[in-house]
Formats: structure tokens, sequence, C-alpha cells
DNA sequence: GCGTCTTTACTAACCGGTTGATTAGTAACT
DNA sequence: AGTTACTAATCAACCGGTTAGTAAAGACGC
């Protein structure tokens, strides 16, 4: 699969070699293919995979569909090559804090404002992946230590314990996405509303998570 | 626009004119719509628009493309009626109860294992009509009305005054979402623990808003 | 330092299948 | 006869993927 053979090759080559290819402007392996990775980013965050534009994205990156093929092998591959990226510098960005929840879904709230494509490309994984077999062990790695650390939380009393572990995690980041996940007709009714600044958006996903842990 | 026709169609003709047209089998027009609209829904809730193939949905309704077409003048026209029609199905199955909001996010909840592709329709809207102008009457007045209904009970004192009667809708709904908008990855956390029943995963939901209503 | 050889990054043009959309025409009912 | 419901065949544009070929940078002998 190309996303393992990316990472492997990002992983094993040194950085002075990487930086040595690099002399000459525009013949740059590696930022061709960062240029491409984030015109794709941007593409795929927009139209999602069936919709996305192969043609689009090497145009935005400066380069040619043929670089996209011989890097990532397919259109899909290479949105696994976006999707894993983003992945990776997402799952830490925001460490959890089982000791003030509240204020771990307003730091992943935040996080969706500054990066809205996170959101869309989750979604249009979960529509256009769904079933599709391969798991990222990045994520399923960082929800296990998440879980852990709601469970030991929740064992010393510093948690209620009215929801299993992974349930009380999936209801925080559930909630954490709240203001971006909601359809058209519903950001009409709220806009012209009170909630409508961005500190007032925030503070309601900090207290929505307060009352569910409120004993 | 594709929608108000087929609207105005339906609310002008005559029941009995419709059902003497559709004595004679296999040329009934409106029967054929219904597949049409039926096979639509099944594939757009699959693939998306842009994923969503004109040619599978005029197989799949035993009619052709010419026939799409015809009634429903685009693509995107015929989709614009999937949407509409489903949202006429969806906004008054689940009336709303002020004075339970648990319960009533248990049945949305409800609404959602029994017809999974309403929330996979609202989610492909979401991302591929973001921003795409016209929102639908219907939801609107129907979120409007729940807003309203929120706002009474809450100056009645039957509901705490913490949230804005439009966040407090939006976030009910929002948790009544919970099990079925999770990348696969949570899925996986969480499957393997508790909360693996439909029953236990209700009780989520129900309490989880009980949860944000605790004075 | 110089010429050449090989490898690597890149490009333009193209291909074949697909897809949304059209059209001309047929069959059935009034 | 005229209208309506329907069908098959076709089109032009599009799109993912391929290929043949160019040029730049290092390797190596001298």
């Amino acid at each position: 699969m190309s996303t393992v053979w990316l990472v492997d090759t990002l992983g094993v080559m040194n950085r002075d070699v990487a930086a040595s290819k690099a002399i000459a402007m525009g013949r740059d392996a590696e930022a061709t293919k960062r240029r491409l990775l984030d015109a794709a980013t941007r593409e795929f965050a927009a139209y999602g995979i069936a919709g996305g534009r192969v043609d689009r994205i090497a145009a935005e990156a400066r380069s040619n569909k043929a670089q996209i093929y011989h890097y990532f092998g397919s259109k899909d591959g290479l949105f696994d090559a976006v999707f894993d990226a983003m992945c990776r510098e997402t799952v830490d960005a925001v460490p959890i804090d089982p000791d003030d929840l509240p204020e771990y879904a307003g730091r992943l709230h935040d996080s969706y404002v500054e990066r809205p494509w996170v959101q869309r490309l989750a979604t249009w994984y979960h529509l256009e992946r769904a079933g599709g077999g391969a798991l990222l062990p990045v994520v399923l790695d960082s929800n296990a230590a998440k879980v852990r650390a709601v469970a030991e939380a929740q064992e010393a009393g510093r948690l209620p314990t009215r929801f299993p572990p992974a349930v009380l995690l999936g209801l925080v980041l559930h909630l954490s996405g709240f203001w971006s996940s909601n359809v058209p007709e519903y950001d009409a009714v709220v806009s012209d509303g009170s909630a409508a600044s961005a500190a007032h958006r925030r503070e309601v996903v900090v207290a929505a998570v307060a009352a569910l842990l409120r004993p």
C-alpha cells in the first residue's frame, strides 16, 4: 500500500540527504510530494474522493498527473496518504487531559475551527470508506491510549463512572465537533440568535461536556 | 427547480386521478417516479451526489436514464427531490416533547437506527451542498417550531436555561446522532467493550441528554 | 576540471472507458 | 388522432490512468 511506502521512505531517508537533494529549485522530489499532498488535502476536503479531481490537484500543485501516479499509485492511494498524514498531524496535536475534559473538548473545538479540513476529511472518510477494511493503526492506538487515560481517571474517582470509558471519550469527542457537523438548515436557525460569536460557541462545547460530567 | 415542480404536482394532483392512471400495470407514471426516487435514495445514500451513478439508479428502478431526466431534469434535481422527500418523511416522524427531551433523543436515535439512510443523506447534503444557497423551508420551519417549543418550556421553568433554546435543541439533535456519526476507528474501540448492544446504545443517548439537563 | 553514463525528477500528449445528458422513435391509453 | 409513458441508441465531454520522452543532477574514469 502506498501509504506504508511513503511513511517508510520519509522515515528512512536521512535529513541531510534530503536537504542536499533539494538544492536546485524546481527539481525537489520531497517538495513536489509536499505540494501534491497539500493540494490533494484541499481538493479532497472540498470535494471528497469521488468528487475530487486528479487534474485539479496536479494543476494546483504546479505538477502533473504522472507524478501523482508515480508517488502515490492511484487516486485512492493519494487519499490514503492525505488522510494518514492528516491523522498523524492531528492525533497528538491536542493531548488529552482526563482531569479537565471540558477544557480538552474546548481545545479540540479550537483545533477544528483552526483547521476545518480535518473534520471534512474525517467525514468523507466515514462516508466513502465505511467498511473499507484497513483501519489506521495510528488512530486506533491513539484512541486506545485515550480510553485508558479516561478509565484510569474513573478508577481513581476523578471522573464519574456513569458511562464506560470508551463511551465517555466518544461523547466528549462527539460534542467537540458539535459546531462543525450540522446541516446548513440548523446553522441558519442558530446564527441569528445568541451563540453567534466564536467565543460563545466554544463556551457551549465546554459547558456541555461539563454538564455531562456533573454527578 | 425540479423540487418545487415535484411538490406542486403531488400536491395538486387528485388522488382519484392518480389512481385511475395507475390501472394498467407497467405503465404508471407515479409508480415509475416512486421507483426512481426509491432507487435514487439508496444510491445517493450509499455513494453521495458525485459518487452516485445515474445508470445504476435507472437500472435498479427497472427504468432508464431518459425517464430520470424527464421527471427530474438533472442528476442534481433528482437529488433535490430525494432529499426533499426524505426531509418531509422525517421532520414530523418524531414529534418533539420539550418536557422529556431525553426520551425525544431516544426516539430520534431509534429512527436513525431504523432508517440509516437519513443520516447519510443529511451528511452528504452537508458536505456536497454546503453554501449551495436554497435551504429547505420544510426543515427551517420544523426547526423554528422546535426552538419555539424549547423556548416556551424554558420560560415556564420546565427546562433549564443554561443554554439558549436553539443551542439546547442543537445539542439534543447532535447527541441523538452520536452512534451514527463516528469514524470506523472509534467504532472499533467501542465495539468490543460494553455498549455493544443496541439497547445499551440507546440508553447512552438518553442518559447523555438527561445529564445535559441536570441542574 | 572534463566528458559520458546512469539515475532521477519531471512533462506533455494521449487512451479507453465512463458518465451525464439528448434524441428519435415505439407502444399504450383516451 | 392525439397525448402520455416509455425505450433504445447515441453523443460529447470528462476523467483516471498510461506512456514515451526530456532534462537535470550525481557517478566515474581520465
